[in-house]
RNA sequence: GGGUGAUUAGCUCAGAUGGUAGAGCAACUGACUCUUAAUCAGUGGGCCCGGGGUUCGAGUCCCCGAUCACCCA
């Protein structure tokens, strides 16, 4: 950390390079041409035999990793993004100079080489050299080369070093745009069309979450971050858009946990002329597909816990999930009785609590955590459910879903509110059971009038992506799918 | 916001009962022209997270703080 341990450790580094400077080679060259990447070269020789020699010369570069010197002769491996390969060099290949020169590499050099490829007696494919060049000097030195980096806290502050040293840590983040991807090539396939919609709000509607404030100096505005596209997605709605998804950044102001980052990537979906149950398919087929074109299999296991995403997903009224998994009838007990339950528990109620509220509560404590198969709650209290239609069937309830998977909601949909009137009355009253800052203290007012205009029924879904990415790549943490998580910063540095 | 634990060499980790610190890898020097956790011989490297205390003496015990991890709200 201090000056004088960092001079030690990088000293020799140091004077490698001036060695280097000495020989008039510039250690930060402007681009090398390849033959080829490690995989492409490895593929195109990975039937010669032992002794021979390939035909082509190839041209490689990657970053030195290991390096074993054994008097006039150097093996190591050098890997690019793709994989490793080993080099070897002998000093009547590339001469007396030149093998000097290459004595002064470090690992974590990024190095071009040149040479034809053969296969050594113990069978790897590997670069005979015969010119190679330092592209990039490396004065830093990297992580162990077994044990390779596991302080978490290394891991995520300097997470190009994790990347380097964790090729797991490499193909989680590949998966990671492959579910993305396959997430849109599913939506648009399906005639959605995507759209951005803003990142900096007035008013932060949407859900429920404390927002970050941010201020606009031309117009001296302050203005929010999203935490959700919702309200300008149904906009869309109104005008005329009929399938519409947004897949990008929301930004809540609240805890950082296990399963919570202030920036986290989130999709949302309208479907216009479609009620929650189209939606509630959309949102299994979505699932299934990333497991089917991604994964290639429906049984996944998180955590040691193996979860069978094969449809149809179990379907369950949340007061019939709280009867099955908990035993508690929330029709027969008292608003009070409920509450006992809940402080039991040590969950604070606020005053003028509604049933409705305490039903969810009830949910949140007692069953959550056991649905660990996939499995979609339905009928969501009203109170609960400020933006969705009340059902058709079950009064007090609204047409509601969310998929549960190893006890995390995973999405969120419902039939989309589209009475202005009641839409302002539901606003209403959420501002007035509000005591966490949670919600706006304004109605977006300019919603309430696209409304107005008429926004035809429509289903729409939420689905957390990182949460997702988190059970396909089987990560404990949200961090662990975020390149970049939010940490507190450190003093020095 | 509360609780528990961690923090020792560049990295991964040891350091009972308090006596100024150890290993492997990495680094450095030397030997070695098919090695691959190369091998062999040698060398250097530490404000033990920070600040206070207790003690003749603290990496170790106590208090405060920092960061991270996990659990809870």
């Amino acid at each position: 950390m201090n000056e004088k341990n960092e001079s030690e450790i990088i000293k020799s580094r140091e004077e490698n390079l001036k060695f280097i400077l000495e020989k008039g080679i510039m250690p930060y060259k402007y681009s090398f041409q390849r033959t080829g990447t490690i995989n492409e070269i490895l593929e195109k020789n990975k039937d010669i035999k032992e002794g021979a020699e390939s035909e082509d010369v190839e041209m490689l570069a990657g970053r030195l990793i290991s390096l074993r010197l054994h008097g006039k002769t150097i093996f190591g491996h050098i890997k690019d993004s793709g994989n490793k390969i080993q080099i070897y060099v002998r000093k009547d290949d590339i001469g007396e100079e030149q093998y000097e020169i290459f004595k002064k590499l470090d690992i974590g050099d990024i190095i071009g080489v040149e040479g034809k490829i053969f296969k050594t007696r113990t069978g790897e494919i590997t670069v005979k050299v015969s010119k190679f060049e330092l592209l990039t000097k490396s004065l830093l030195p990297l992580p162990e080369k077994w044990h390779g980096l596991k302080d978490k806290e290394i891991r995520y502050r300097k997470r190009y070093l994790d990347l380097i040293v964790n090729d797991n840590v490499k193909k989680n983040f590949e998966l990671r745009t492959k579910i993305i991807k396959e997430i849109r090539n599913f939506l648009d396939m399906q005639g959605f069309l995507e759209v951005e919609t803003p990142m900096m709000q007035l008013i932060p509607g949407g859900a429920k979450a404390k927002p970050f404030l941010t201020h606009h100096n031309a117009l001296d505005l302050d203005l929010y971050l999203r935490i959700a596209p919702e309200l300008y997605l149904k906009r869309l709605l109104v005008g005329g858009f009929e399938k519409v998804y947004e897949i990008n950044r929301n930004f809540r102001n609240e805890g950082i946990s296990i399963k919570h980052n202030p920036e986290f990537t989130m999709l949302e979906l309208y479907v216009a002329y479609a009620d929650y149950k189209v939606v509630m398919q959309i949102a299994e087929d979505l699932v299934v597909n990333i497991a089917d074109k991604v994964l290639g299999t429906r049984i996944i296991e998180y955590q040691g816990e193996k979860i069978d995403l094969t449809p149809p997903w179990k379907k369950l009224k949340m007061t019939d999930a709280i009867k099955e998994y908990s035993g508690i009838d929330t029709e027969k007990e008292s608003e009070q009785e409920l509450i006992n339950r809940l402080k039991q528990r040590e969950v604070e109620i606020r005053q003028g609590i509604t049933k409705g509220e305490l039903i969810a509560l009830t949910f949140e404590e007692f069953v959550e955590e056991k649905l660990i198969q996939p499995v979609f709650i339905t009928d969501f209290p009203v109170e609960v459910s400020p933006l969705a239609k009340e059902s058709r069937k079950n009064p007090g309830f609204a047409e509601r879903f969310e998929p549960y998977i190893f006890g995390r909601e995973i999405g969120n949909g419902f039939s989309e509110l589209n009475d202005p009137k009641e839409q302002e009355k539901r606003f209403k009253e959420q501002i007035e059971q509000d005591t966490g800052g949670e919600v706006a203290r304004v109605i977006d007012k300019d919603f309430i009038e696209a409304l107005k205009v008429g926004m035809p029924p429509a289903g729409g879904l939420g689905i957390g992506v990182d949460r997702l990415i988190m059970f396909f790549t089987d990560a404990p943490s949200i961090r662990d799918v975020i390149l970049f998580p939010l940490l507190r910063p450190q003093g020095s540095e």
